[in-house]
RNA sequence: GGGUGCUUAGCUCAGCGGUAGAGCGUCUCCUUUACACGGAGAGGGUCGGGGGUUCGAUCCCCUCAGCACCCA
């Protein structure tokens, strides 16, 4: 073994193997337990985000695996409509073409060309994190048998009238042209105005007056609102104002929705551009006007009759019966055409030039943004489908949604069938469903899966498998030819399925990929439904986890899964968002492989355009990491996402402590490097009956304790106590006690000590190797390939041994006794020695006084050890009625450890060293006899909490005057 | 406005009705043959402020302050 833990050497060998070997995929025996990856973006890269959330799930797959279970974990990845064409389409028009041009056929290949280009970038960095994903059964939402699913979904969640299509009002991004579901929508406050606005009384002189923070949407008016008991405008209510600019006539409508407190207490409503008003204009039975193209910009322009959308939209509109005001007769010619923002610059200044405006007053304002565009979202009517959450029953008395898919889905968490880690993630759950709207299902894009709906000339629509299905499922005649709509179902949709759809449903028998091999057979694979546990950011719980639950429930009628363990969001060790014009992101690789300075400067600021906030970026990070990032591995970094893994909602990543954590694996390396070079050649054979030694006993004692509680750790998902647990029994008790335990009993005339020490030190360390590997998977592996031939041990992989058995192991609490009163000993020794200055090198003499029967047997014991371990010459009992020589003492029970202070130790500082101490133990007695002084703790305290405190008198005062006396010894 | 968290050592975080913990960092000593990615020892906290419940509160309740995030 290399002297040193170097993570580059050994993780390069072992995952090929691993994956060759068939260790990730399911055993076939066992109780099924699978867990289904959120399907990251086929064009993504690994973000921290991922590496934590891929940790969790390998450290679980492995244990459960490890536990004998069937364990698979499905992976694959989404198509991500939205962000895969925008990339494309980015790609395309750095050639100066674009879509159109292509065509659609001819693009969609294109985007199948660069899915199959980036489509392994994350797979790969997957690989690297070691997880022990089933990649033979890797899929992917647009393969053949998850689009099958989805038009199945669809059309019989349309068949039972569940999914429908409609003129609504939708989250529109005008830079993308396509609906955006209101998930991907934020609210972002922005610095913006509010413009008071004069709107006359028809008829009269007197007028009221209107806040807005979007003047331009006047165009679109409808009515003013007023609140019903608003004495202010009670006599106004029921006339018509005059729409200024316009000049059309609006009524003032009474609607409770009115905040009489805020601006003037007159809302102007426009339907069309506002879903608030949306609602208002329905209750008021008042038609919307919409106003501008897909483009946000004001109808009528000289490019409307080109977007065949724009014109249908209007015209659908218009069919629809909103009002004929929605031609372009309602514009002002000056308006049409312009951008909504110049229309708005416009607007205001006319109105201010009619002497109408009658205030402007800067206000900060949420603005809907895209995430996809960072376009501001325009409210916009058009037709899309929907699937249906809300209603009870359908017009022909079938359940509606809400009874059929929603209330399942939220029956599913109430009822416990599927429970939430940390719970509290069940009340955002829970609300969101109760509040839920319809599902916008519809995206004006072509990467996707096309909707699998055709119109006839008439209008009327035909849903099927293809168009023959259509037709034969057809109610009415077609009119005249069919044509397929245009558009495709978001990317959600078939994210929804995918606790079925990976499994193979709706297919009969096996399904393969497009290399022929199989990757899913529903007859069988369905035992993983449920699985056991999603493992996920909050921000999904309603795009996915919900919509999973929704899906799965209907066309299996089971929970997609038991558990939903909600992980933490990584952040940068200020707490701060990672992101990547703060440039506080971290790449896992860079962790992983460590990287130097200027590459992490260059690659960092490379995709960054604006100048100020490159320089931001760089010197960020050359304040940050000014030598670079040093290469902790692949282990080390698993062990530094576990370790932070607890309930919190954040874990703020820390390099530091991901250094902390390389050391660790060194440390656990070099433990095995001494067991192993203490071992004479071949296998290590178990010597009959118990272990020999007190050491061995203490430290299986303590092996099946942290076994037990890791075991409670996993089972509770506290990795972070897992983590700890571990690292504590490694380092503080195995390495810094066991091992230098070992070395006297390896070196010393007992040759059964020794020989049932070797085996001991074997047998601990090979199952701490199991029970770290679901943590740190390569340094256990490479250091279990040579241990286990020491044990006879015939598995191929350390994956293929079962985790170890706390029960399998013997508690003996005598031994831990034992050494509890050995470490006493030895740390008071050291104690001294340190503070007393003296040579680390240096033997010591000992002495040996008071103490009882059991401290002589244990002296006698461990007398090889506590010289050994002390630097101290054997330990010599002091008759009780011998003369003393002065010495520093240490107190341990009833026994007195002497250290004679003759050419060693200054007689002042040892006196000044148990007059500290002696006041450390006053502070403790006081605050016992407080308690015990207090006859109300006395009465009302549960007797063993009184017991107790009364124990620690004891030993307090026991220790208190032993040191008083040597104090006194020392001065006489 | 509604909701959910968080505030504990210099930093990153555990803990929790009954002796305040870890990792990293700091200080002292030490290259002792597993490991200097190390060993031994030390220092460091009125557990955000105030009030209440309790024999006892860092922990439970109320309140205030600050910081996040989600929904509207």
């Amino acid at each position: 073994m290399e002297k040193s833990f170097e993570p580059a050497q050994i993780e390069s060998k072992w995952y090929d193997r691993w994956e060759a070997d068939g260790c990730f995929k399911p055993t076939g025996k066992g109780d099924p337990y699978c867990i289904l990856l959120p399907p990251p973006n086929v064009t993504g890269t690994l973000h921290m985000g991922h590496a934590f959330q891929q940790t969790v799930m390998d450290m679980l797959i492995r244990y459960r695996r490890m536990r004998g279970d069937n364990t698979l974990w499905q992976v694959g990845s989404d198509h991500a409509g939205i962000a895969t064409q925008k990339i494309v389409e980015n790609q395309l028009a750095a050639q100066n073409t674009d879509k159109h041009a292509l065509g659609r056929e001819a693009f969609i290949d294109r985007v199948w060309q660069w899915k199959e280009e980036s489509g392994s970038t994350i797979t790969h960095q997957m690989r690297r994190l070691g997880v022990a994903a089933d990649w033979s059964r890797e899929r992917f939402t647009m393969d053949e048998g998850l689009s099958a699913a989805v038009r199945k979904v669809f059309i019989e969640w349309y068949r039972a009238g569940l999914i429908y299509r409609g003129n609504r009002l939708v989250n529109w991004d005008p830079a993308l042209g396509t609906a955006v579901s209101d998930l991907e929508v934020n609210n972002v406050e922005r610095d913006g105005h509010m413009w008071s606005i004069r709107y006359p009384v028809a008829g009269s002189d007197e007028s009221v007056t209107i806040a807005t923070t979007r003047p331009e949407t006047m165009l679109g008016d409808v009515a003013v609102a007023v609140h019903p008991e608003d004495e202010r405008y009670a006599h106004l209510i029921g006339k018509t104002l005059v729409l200024p600019l316009v000049g059309r006539e609006i009524p003032v409508i009474a609607d409770e929705y009115v905040d009489r407190e805020f601006g003037t207490g007159c809302v102007k409503i426009t339907p069309a551009h506002d879903f608030n008003d949306y609602e208002i204009g329905k209750r008021h039975g008042l038609k919307p006007i919409n106003i501008f193209n897909l483009q946000a910009e004001v109808l009528g322009g000289p490019d409307d009759a080109k977007d065949a959308r724009t014109k249908t939209s209007v015209l659908e509109a218009l069919d629809m019966g909103v009002e004929a005001a929605n031609s372009l007769n309602n514009i002002p010619e000056k308006y049409r055409g312009l951008d909504r923002y110049d229309a708005r610059k416009l607007i205001v200044a006319d109105l201010d030039e009619a002497g109408l405006l009658v205030e402007t007053k800067p206000h900060k304002l949420q603005v809907p943004v895209s995430q996809r565009s960072d376009a501001v979202i325009e409210p916009m009517l058009t037709d899309q489908w929907f699937v249906d959450l809300t209603s009870d029953t359908l017009p022909d008395g079938r359940p509606g949604g809400r009874k059929a898919i929603t209330e399942p889905a939220l029956e599913a968490v109430t009822s416990g069938q599927i429970n939430f880690v940390p719970e509290n993630w069940t009340t955002t759950y829970t609300q969101w469903l109760e509040n839920i709207q319809d599902w916008c299902i519809s995206r004006q894009l072509w990467w996707g899966h096309r909707i699998p709906a055709w119109y006839d000339e008439a209008g009327n629509i035909f849903v099927g498998e293809d168009e023959a299905d259509a037709r034969a499922h057809a109610t009415t005649a077609p009119v005249g030819a069919l044509r397929q709509d245009e558009d495709v179902l978001d990317t959600w949709f078939s994210s929804a399925l995918w606790p079925f759809s990976t499994m193979g449903w709706p297919a009969d028998g096996p399904v393969r990929n497009e290399r022929g091999e199989i990757v899913a057979d529903w007859a069988q694979d369905k035992i993983y439904l449920p699985s056991a546990v999603l493992v996920t950011g909050f921000d999904i719980i309603f795009f996915w986890v919900a919509r999973m639950v929704m899906a799965t429930k209907y066309f299996v009628g089971e929970a997609p899964f038991r558990t939903v363990y909600i992980n933490a969001i990584v952040r940068d060790a200020e707490g701060q968002k990672m992101s990547k014009s703060k440039g506080n992101t971290l790449d896992p690789l860079d962790l992983i492989d460590g990287i130097e300075l200027e590459p992490l400067v260059e690659k960092s600021t490379k995709s960054l355009l604006i100048p100020q906030v490159r320089e931001k970026v760089e010197k960020r990070i050359r304040k940050d990491y000014p030598e670079g990032i040093p290469a902790i591995g692949t282990d080390a970094l698993r062990f530094t996402f576990a370790a932070l893994a607890s309930y919190s909602r954040t874990i703020n990543f820390d390099i530091s402590r991901a250094e902390g954590y390389k050391a660790f694996c060194n440390k656990l390396w070099n433990a095995a490097r001494f067991v192993l070079m203490n071992l004479p050649e071949g296998e290590i054979a178990a010597p009959a009956g118990a272990p020999a030694t007190e050491a061995e006993r203490w430290i299986l004692t303590r092996l099946k304790q942290t076994l037990t509680e890791a075991e409670q750790h996993f089972a509770n998902y506290r990795f972070d106590h897992l983590a700890q647990s571990l690292y504590a029994f490694v380092w503080n008790e195995y390495c810094d006690w066991f091992l230098e335990l070992a070395k006297p009993a390896l070196q010393g005339d007992d040759e059964a000590a020794a020989t049932s020490t070797r085996r001991t030190l074997l047998v601990v360390l090979e199952s701490v190797l199991r029970a770290l590997h679901p943590i740190v998977p390569f340094i256990t592996e490479e250091i279990w390939q040579s241990v286990a031939p020491r044990l006879g041990l015939s598995e191929k992989h350390l994956m293929d041994r079962a985790w170890p058995e706390a029960a399998a192991i013997h508690a003996d609490t005598e031994a831990t006794a034992e050494i509890e009163w050995f470490k006493a000993v030895l740390s008071g020794m050291r104690k001294i020695r340190a503070e007393m200055n003296i040579a680390p090198g240096k033997t010591i003499p000992l002495l040996l006084a008071d103490g009882d029967a059991s401290d002589r047997t244990r002296a006698a014991k461990f007398a090889a050890q506590i010289a050994f371990l002390g630097r101290a010459e054997m330990p010599v009992w002091l008759d009780a009625d011998a003369e003393e020589p002065a010495a520093a003492a240490a107190v341990v029970g009833n026994l007195r450890v002497l250290i004679p202070l003759a050419g060693l130790i200054d007689l002042d500082a040892e006196k000044a060293r148990l007059e500290k101490e002696i006041a450390r133990i006053d502070k403790e007695i006081a605050k016992c006899e407080g308690k015990l002084g207090n006859a109300r703790f006395v009465d009302n305290a549960p007797a063993e909490v009184v017991a107790q405190e009364r124990q620690r008198l004891t030993e307090w005062s026991a220790q208190r005057e032993a040191l008083r006396e040597q104090a006194v010894r020392l001065s006489g």
